[in-house]
DNA sequence: TCTTGACAGACGTCTGACAAGTTAAGATGG
DNA sequence: CCATCTTAACTTGTCAGACGTCTGTCAAGA
């Protein structure tokens, strides 16, 4: 399966966010109900089927919910929506900016080490295969807002390159080599930055770190990268939903 | 909008569990590609619409990605699949009992408080309308884990009752007053203890903590609580997954 | 006042047809 | 023999039309 997209979004999709919008116009909220399917059927000009593709989507991801007899109603999950949710994948650095910090990023660590047993698993590599390490740290306007470790696969890299290849955005250094990282798991938790990075790069003063430990994925479910990314504590905020039924 | 259920799933919510079933069973992994419709189509004996609906729902929550002229492939997403992420509505106590942790719990405040502004905000109250407060510390093994302080809209609440019912969940005990919280909307950040409440408390080696900053709204939509909770850093990791068109 | 039946509206499911994209096999030319 | 082009087959995407099932409302009858 070769990462090629859609050049052109299915009449469904299109919808799904087209209804969006258009719930979003109606001032409709919670508990209230949603226009027939014989009127979006009219007021968006498609096939029914289309349109029930559609909101078979927006049914699945929460935001409508269909009672057979009754109509479809605005499900209460709508309101959680979340600009950006810490569970949206993307770079640090766009993620930065779209909290207005324009990052300047340097590359404190740049090495290729062996991959210990964890991080083998994590990288599903060979115990002791070579990683590339990339210790950066990145601010805005004098002050140091993030400090960052990513492991890297040699195995499939081609050609490593130098430290400043690598200095903006790893996941961009990847995609350059036909490796596209698009979905990771992780984990968050609270701490202090490592005692001797902290020391040696003079970040003493950093304070509490929110780190979020991720291994990113290519679509075809191949691991490339395993990253520990510790956000300063007060410069960053990671808003997300939380429902019952959540996976 | 009663919250009656429908009392008979539809085909297209019963294939999609069936088809998740056919794909464990056919050892599908990421990147496969699955039966095309037509095949689905005389599989399960469905018209092919109702197939289309249930796909759409697999599409939608990320376990297919279909191609068009060349079919539908299992995608990458499934493997981030996380038991109880951080996007999982629960309490806290079901949440620490599932990380090892029996939480005991006691009440260090219990007050009537009028809304600041920005709680009367957060839980669609008039400015200056009284909260109730309740700060808590849990912990396990005579081990403090969590610091909270909850803040309830005494509006529709009725007898306030006394702390103890609010010791163990504040959850629980909005159940009981006929107020259901089933989803919310949070922020995580890496933080200190409020310097005061470390210090009444003796709670000075706390260390950082993840606060998790959220407000709970019943299912129609109503905001019922609003809480802060700071989970100590070295004792709770919270896992979820990222992808590209996550909201 | 309560029950039952009819009716309208709305979602659920099906059949059939055509459109658009991809791939592989066969034909053709160099 | 190899490269390129064409075509048919396969697959997803979209549409039109019809019928089935469920829900709520209203009217009539007991």
């Amino acid at each position: 399966m070769s990462a090629r997209g859609r050049s052109r979004p299915t009449v469904a999709v299109q919808l799904r966010e087209e209804i969006r919008t258009l719930i979003a116009e109606l001032g409709l909220v919670a508990g209230d109900r949603v226009p027939s399917e014989a009127e979006l059927v009219d007021r968006f000009s498609v096939s029914r089927p289309s349109l029930r593709e559609a909101l078979k989507l927006l049914e699945e991801d929460g935001t409508l919910l269909a009672v057979h007899g009754r109509g479809r109603f605005v499900s209460g999950r709508a309101m959680l929506s979340v600009e950006r949710p810490i569970t949206h994948f993307e770079s640090v650095g766009a993620m930065a900016a779209a909290c207005g910090y324009s990052l300047s990023s340097r590359v404190v660590g740049f090495e290729t080490v062996p991959a210990t047993e964890r991080r083998a698993a994590m990288l599903g590599v060979e115990d002791g295969a070579p990683l590339l390490a990339v210790a950066r740290i990145r601010g805005h306007e004098g002050r140091d807002l993030v400090y960052s470790l990513d492991l890297i696969a040699c195995e499939g890299l081609g050609a490593i390159g130098e430290a400043a290849d690598w200095a903006d955005s790893v996941n961009s250094a990847l995609v350059l080599r036909g490796i596209e990282p698009v979905m990771a798991r992780a984990a968050a938790s609270a701490t202090h930055l490592p005692t001797e990075a902290a020391a040696k790069h003079g970040l003493e003063d950093f304070g509490p770190a929110l780190l979020i430990e991720e291994t990113a994925y290519t679509a075809t479910g191949r691991a490339v990268l395993h990253s520990l990314v510790y956000h300063r504590g007060d410069a960053f905020r990671f808003s997300f939903a939380r429902t019952p039924n959540a996976r």
